[in-house]
DNA sequence: AGCACGCCGACT
DNA sequence: GTCGGCGTGCTC
C-alpha cells in the first residue's frame, strides 16, 4: 500500500442497488473492465467487477473510501464487447447493472470460500480450459495453418430451398437478422449446421441458443459428429457445477467453437463471435422468468447487431413479432416450405367436435377407433394433454368440498399414483384423504383429466397396447428423459402420452397419429398470447406425425377435440397455414392496438396483504400520472390482482404501463422507476418489460 | 440479494 | 429460561 497511484475505481456489486460503489485502488496493475476483484462490503469480503476509473479530477467523496483488496483477473475474460451486452440489458429491463453483471458468471466466480479467497474450482476451470487451448494451437500450427475445413457429411442432399437460405445465409456480411421459416421436418437444422460449418472453419464462433436443456444433449451429439475436429460445448444450469465452470471458460476464453445454450448462453462472453442461431424462435422458454426477465432471443439480435455478425431465428410458427418484422422487411426471411424427407407428409387435421361425439373418459369415439386402427397397423400414436397429473381436481361427491392449496389461491391437483396431492404452484404436497374433511364422507373423486389418468384410460380400453407417459412427473429423476424416449424410438410403446414436453424437438420416426386434448381453455383465454402459444403447440405436435415417407397408403394424422370447431385457428391449422394465421392474429392485435404494435411494461407487487399490493401500485400510479402526461403517449392501467392471486403465501397484484412509442415508453420508466426506487414500502415490487404473461 | 439486528412464540 | 420465525435496514 506505499506509494500507490492515487487511483479510485467504480465497482459493480450484485446487489439490487442501481447504482456502482467506489473503493481506492492501491494495486499494481492498472484496472480495466470487467476485472474480478475483491473488495470489502458491509462486514465481510465479497466479488465485485470493475467497471470503471474514477476520473482524477471529479470531486472527491464525502467520506473516507475502503480499498480493493485484490484482483482475482486480466482484463482479457470480459471485455467491452460484452459489457455492452449486459450494459444494454441492465438498461433495456430496467435491472441493476452489478446485479446481472455478476449473475452471468457461473457461481464459482462471483463468490469467495470460507478463507476469503476464490474457489479452487475457478483455476481449475480456467487451466483447464487454457490447455484445452494450447493444445488445439498445437494440432493447428503442425498440422494446417488454415484451419481445417469440416465437411459437414452430407447425411442427405439439401433440396433447393435449402440451398438457396444457405447461400443467402453465406453471402450476409456483418449483421443481418434472418427468419429461417421452415415447416417441421423441412430440415432447419441441415441448414443450421452447413452455415455453422462454414463460420466456424473461418474461424468464428457461433453461439447455438434451444429453448430447453432436454434438447442439448442430442444437438450436442449431432454438431460434434458434423462439425469434427471442432470443440463444442453445452452450457445450460442443470450442468454440474465445475462442468459449467469448464464450459464457461471454454466459451470465454474463445476456446470452443460452437457454444448449445439455452437462454443463458447469451449472456457468456464470447470472443470470437460470428454467427448466431436461434432454434424455436418464438418458445416462450426464452423468457427468463426470475431475476431480470431477459428474452434470450430478443437480446440474441442486439448481442449479433452489437456485434455486426448475422444471426438466425429458426421457427416453424415464428413469434407474431418476429413475423411482423419480416414482413416489413426488417428481417430477411428465408422459408422452407417442403418437408426435406421425400415422401413424409404433413398430417391431415381432423377437428371432433364434442358436441356430436360425447368423450368417454375423455376421449371421442373417433379418436378411439383412430388409435385402434393406428394401433392395428403397428403405427404409434401421440395423445397430448398439456396437464399433468391424475386429475386436475379432486372433489366431495357429497357435499362438493374441493381440495385446495392452503398456501395458494389454487386447487390441489391429484396424483394417484403418489397417492398425493399436490400444488403445481408452491409445490405443497399431502397426502389423500381418506375421507371429506367437511362432511366425513368417503366418495372423493378426481374431476377433470391429466396425464396419468389418461394413461389408465388408455391401458383399459385398449389392453394390449403399451402406453407410454412423458411428462415431467415421469422425468423426474436423471437420465429418465433419455430412457423414456429411447422406448418411444425403439418402438417399445404404441401409445405416447404426454405433455408438451413431447413435442418439443423429438423426432419420431413411426408416429402417424397424434391427438390433442383439452385445448378449448386457450381458444378464449384472457392472456392475449393464448392463440398464438396454442397455434404453435399444435402445429409442433402436428408436426411429430408423418416424419417418414409412409408406406402402404396409411397417412399421417392428426385429431383435435374441440367444442369450438368453427374456431378460425384450425382453419389455419387444418390448411397447415401459418402466414394466414399470423395474418389474422395481427390484424386483431392490430384493431386493439396490442403488441407488437404497442410496446408494454408490468409492475408487479408482492405482499401478505392483497391491500398493501393494490395500494402500492395506486400510489405508483398517482406518482406516474404526471410523468406519463408529459410523455403523452404513455398510459397507466389500474393495479388488477392476479388470477391466482396467492402463491406460497404471498398475494400479487399488477399494472400493466403501454405506449405507442418504446422511447417515450422508456423515458416515462426511467424516469418513474427512479422516484420509485426512493419510496420505503414493505411491499415487494419489480416491473417486467415487455411481459408474457397477462 | 445477502446478512445483520431485533423482537415475540414453542421447546430442550 | 433459550432457539428461531421473518420484518427492517444497510451495504462505497
Amino acid at each position: 500500500m506505499t506509494g500507490c497511484p492515487p487511483k479510485r475505481v467504480r465497482v459493480l456489486i450484485a446487489a439490487p442497488l442501481p447504482r456502482v460503489f467506489t473503493y481506492e485502488w492501491c494495486l499494481g496493475e492498472s484496472p480495466v473492465f470487467g476485472q474480478r476483484v475483491i473488495v470489502p462490503w458491509g462486514n465481510r469480503l465479497r466479488v465485485a467487477m470493475v467497471h470503471s476509473v474514477v476520473d482524477e479530477f471529479e470531486s472527491p467523496e464525502e467520506f473516507e473510501l475502503k480499498s480493493v483488496q485484490a484482483c482475482l483477473d486480466d482484463g482479457v475474460l470480459l471485455r467491452g464487447d460484452w459489457q455492452q451486452l449486459i450494459e444494454f440489458a441492465a438498461d433495456y429491463y430496467h435491472y441493476p447493472l452489478g446485479l446481472i453483471a455478476l449473475e452471468c458468471l457461473p457461481k464459482a466466480l462471483r463468490v469467495l470460500n470460507a478463507k476469503g479467497a476464490e474457489p479452487v474450482m475457478v483455476a481449475k476451470s480456467r487451466e483447464y480450459a487454457l490447455a484445452a487451448r494450447a493444445k488445439r494451437d498445437e494440432l493447428t500450427e503442425s498440422n494446417n495453418p488454415k484451419v481445417s475445413k469440416p465437411v459437414a457429411p452430407p447425411e442427405f442432399r439439401l433440396n433447393s430451398e435449402q440451398k438457396s437460405a444457405l447461400e443467402t445465409l453465406a453471402e450476409s456480411k456483418g449483421f443481418c437478422c434472418f427468419l429461417l421459416y421452415g415447416v417441421t421436418g423441412s430440415g432447419k437444422t441441415e441448414v443450421y449446421l452447413h452455415a455453422i460449418a462454414e463460420k466456424v472453419a473461418a474461424g468464428h464462433q457461433v453461439l447455438v441458443l434451444l429453448p430447453e436443456i432436454n434438447l442439448t444433449p442430442a444437438a450436442q451429439k449431432l454438431y460434434e459428429e458434423r462439425l469434427k475436429p471442432f470443440k463444442v460445448v453445452v452450457l445450460h444450469s442443470n450442468l454440474a457445477e465445475l462442468t459449467r465452470t469448464k464450459a464457461w471458460y471454454l466459451a470465454a476464453l474463445g476456446v470452443a467453437d460452437v457454444v448449445i445454450a439455452t437462454r443463458l448462453g447469451v449472456l457468456t462472453p464470447l470472443p470470437r463471435l460470428g454467427f448466431v442461431v436461434v432454434d424455436e424462435e418464438h418458445d416462450p422458454s426464452y423468457k427468463q422468468q426470475e431475476g431480470m426477465k431477459y428474452n434470450a432471443r430478443d437480446l440474441a439480435v442486439v448481442l449479433a447487431k452489437q456485434r455486426n455478425v448475422p444471426v438466425v431465428l429458426g421457427s416453424a410458427t415464428p413469434s407474431l413479432e418476429t413475423w411482423q418484422k419480416a414482413e416489413l422487411g426488417q428481417y430477411k426471411r428465408l422459408s422452407l416450405t417442403t418437408r426435406a424427407v421425400t415422401g413424409a407428409s404433413l398430417p391431415q387435421v381432423d377437428l371432433i367436435n364434442t358436441a356430436n361425439f360425447k368423450p368417454k373418459e375423455g376421449l371421442s369415439e373417433p379418436v378411439m377407433q383412430a388409435l385402434k386402427s393406428t394401433f392395428e397397423a403397428g403405427k404409434q400414436s401421440i395423445v397430448f394433454l398439456n396437464r399433468r397429473g391424475y386429475a386436475p381436481q379432486m372433489m366431495c361427491e357429497a357435499c362438493g368440498w374441493v381440495a385446495g392449496c392452503k398456501h395458494c389461491s389454487t386447487h390441489m391437483v391429484w396424483h394417484k399414483r403418489e397417492k398425493a396431492l399436490r400444488c403445481h404452484h408452491c409445490g405443497a404436497g399431502q397426502r389423500v384423504p381418506a375421507h371429506c374433511p367437511d362432511c366425513g364422507n368417503q366418495d372423493l373423486t378426481g374431476f377433470g383429466r391429466g396425464t396419468q389418468r389418461l394413461e389408465e384410460v388408455l391401458a383399459l380400453l385398449m389392453p394390449d397396447t403399451r402406453v407410454l407417459r412423458i411428462d415431467a412427473d415421469s422425468t423426474r429423476n436423471k437420465g429418465q428423459v433419455e430412457a423414456l424416449l429411447e422406448q418411444a424410438h425403439s418402438g417399445e410403446a404404441d401409445v405416447l402420452v404426454g405433455t408438451q414436453m413431447i413435442a418439443k424437438g423429438h423426432d419420431f420416426a413411426n408416429v402417424e397419429l397424434v391427438v390433442a386434448l383439452n385445448v378449448d381453455a386457450s381458444l378464449f383465454s384472457h392472456s392475449y398470447k393464448a392463440p398464438e402459444r396454442l397455434f404453435a403447440q399444435l402445429m409442433q405436435v402436428a408436426g411429430r406425425a408423418g416424419r417418414r415417407a409412409s408406406e402402404g397408403g396409411h397417412h399421417a394424422r392428426m385429431m383435435v377435440q374441440t367444442r369450438y370447431p368453427d374456431h378460425p385457428l384450425f382453419a389455419s391449422l387444418k390448411a397447415h397455414d401459418y402466414p394466414s394465421f399470423a395474418a389474422h392474429e395481427l390484424q386483431g392485435r392490430l384493431e386493439a392496438r396490442m403488441p407488437p404494435f404497442s410496446y408494454q411494461a408490468m409492475i408487479r407487487a408482492d405482499h401478505k396483504n392483497l391491500g398493501n399490493c393494490l395500494e402500492f401500485l395506486k400510489m405508483a400510479k398517482n406518482l406516474g400520472e404526471d410523468l406519463a402526461r408529459e410523455e403523452g403517449v404513455v398510459f397507466i392501467c389500474d393495479p388488477v390482482p392476479l388470477t391466482i392471486v396467492r402463491v406460497a403465501e404471498v398475494e400479487r397484484a399488477q399494472m400493466l404501463v403501454e405506449s405507442e412509442s418504446r422511447p417515450a415508453l422508456h423515458r416515462f420508466l426511467n424516469a418513474w422507476l427512479l422516484a420509485l426506487w426512493e419510496v420505503k414500502t414493505s411491499t415487494r415490487w419489480f416491473v417486467e418489460i415487455d411481459p408474457a404473461e397477462l
